[in-house]
DNA sequence: TAGCCGTGGAA
DNA sequence: TTTCCAAGGCT
């Protein structure tokens, strides 16, 4: 495990010469504002930054501000939202901008234990506002800085989240300096994308191999984390429901959804779960559509 | 706290 | 083709 000096040493210059830059990112553009860095940030948990980058771009243009956002009709929100997966975030970030809009005046609170106070905003999140965009000396730990730090430490990888261990392990790694400590967290994040990948480390291009615990051990067989299926579970229903009723241009009978699913049980469990989500409505004939408020 | 919440790119 | 998993959050 490197001390915060020699990783900087090392890091800063990998991540100028070699790393994406920063540049590359849309939401990286100087005069982004602290609006555009969340939404960047809510879009792209659990969704790849080359996915989100069209959707961002598009979705910043129709409401750049959380007062626009928080105007807008929850099925544009949900149909901008596209494909991105779990559209229960579009709904937190449209929550999110109704109350950025109104209790904090528009203007996206700074301090990161105030930010996780919003919905969709967890600790991941309110960092990385808060450091990217208002250049807070504070730890941002996403999972490529997570799996990076054990690494360091010696291990294959990150065990079961443990945040405030996280946390303190990262922050042990920062430099004094406010500034130098978020291009640290950038750097961090770009390495653990681009060359210290979950299955394959490339151990022989990495900046701080020479400090690393784990450098060129072979990553253990078989999924690290326990995997969560996909196809034929409630999720993949909801999902085809979700796409019939974002392509459909008006309400949608039920004899429509049922043909996306053969299994009305599962059906009507992930309807009803729409619902209480808010992310289905019904019309006064009983009849499916997007939200209209 | 472990399981759930979508979708698709990459290997 | 199948498997892995991605700038996580919520309960």
């Amino acid at each position: 495990m490197p001390t915060s000096e020699v990783l900087s040493e090392r890091l800063l210059p990998w991540f100028e010469d070699q790393g994406r830059g920063g540049d590359d990112l849309p939401w990286r553009q100087e005069g982004t504002t602290a609006w555009g860095v969340l939404v960047s940030e809510v879009m792209s948990q659990q969704t790849q930054v080359a996915r989100v980058a069209p959707v961002w771009e598009r979705w910043m243009r129709r409401w750049p501000t959380p007062a626009d956002l928080a105007a807008a009709p929850t099925a544009d929100v949900l149909r901008e939202w596209d494909r991105m997966g779990y559209p229960r975030r579009a709904l937190r970030l449209q929550e999110c901008a109704r109350i950025v809009a109104e209790k904090y005046d528009g203007s996206v609170p700074s301090d990161p234990a105030e930010l996780e106070r919003l919905p969709g905003i967890g600790v991941y999140t309110a960092a990385a506002v808060a450091v990217f965009h208002y250049g807070a000396r504070h730890p941002v730990v996403d999972t490529n800085v997570r799996r990076v730090v054990a690494r360091l430490g010696g291990a294959a990888d990150a065990g079961t989240a443990t945040t405030k261990a996280d946390l303190a392990a990262t922050e042990a790694l920062l430099p004094d300096g406010a500034e130098a400590a978020a291009r640290v967290s950038v750097a961090l994040m770009e390495l653990g994308a681009l060359v210290c990948t979950a299955r394959k480390p490339e151990c022989g291009v990495c900046p701080v191999a020479a400090e690393c615990g784990f450098a060129g051990q072979e990553i253990p067989p078989g999924p690290s984390r326990k995997r969560q299926r996909y196809t034929g579970t409630n999720r993949h229903v909801r999902g085809e429901v979700m796409k019939l009723l974002r392509d459909a241009d008006g309400p949608v009978p039920r004899e429509r959804i049922d043909a996306v699913w053969p299994d009305s049980r599962m059906l009507d469990e992930a309807i009803s779960q729409l619902i209480s989500d808010g992310l289905v409505g019904t019309d006064e004939s009983g009849q499916f559509e997007l939200p209209s408020a």
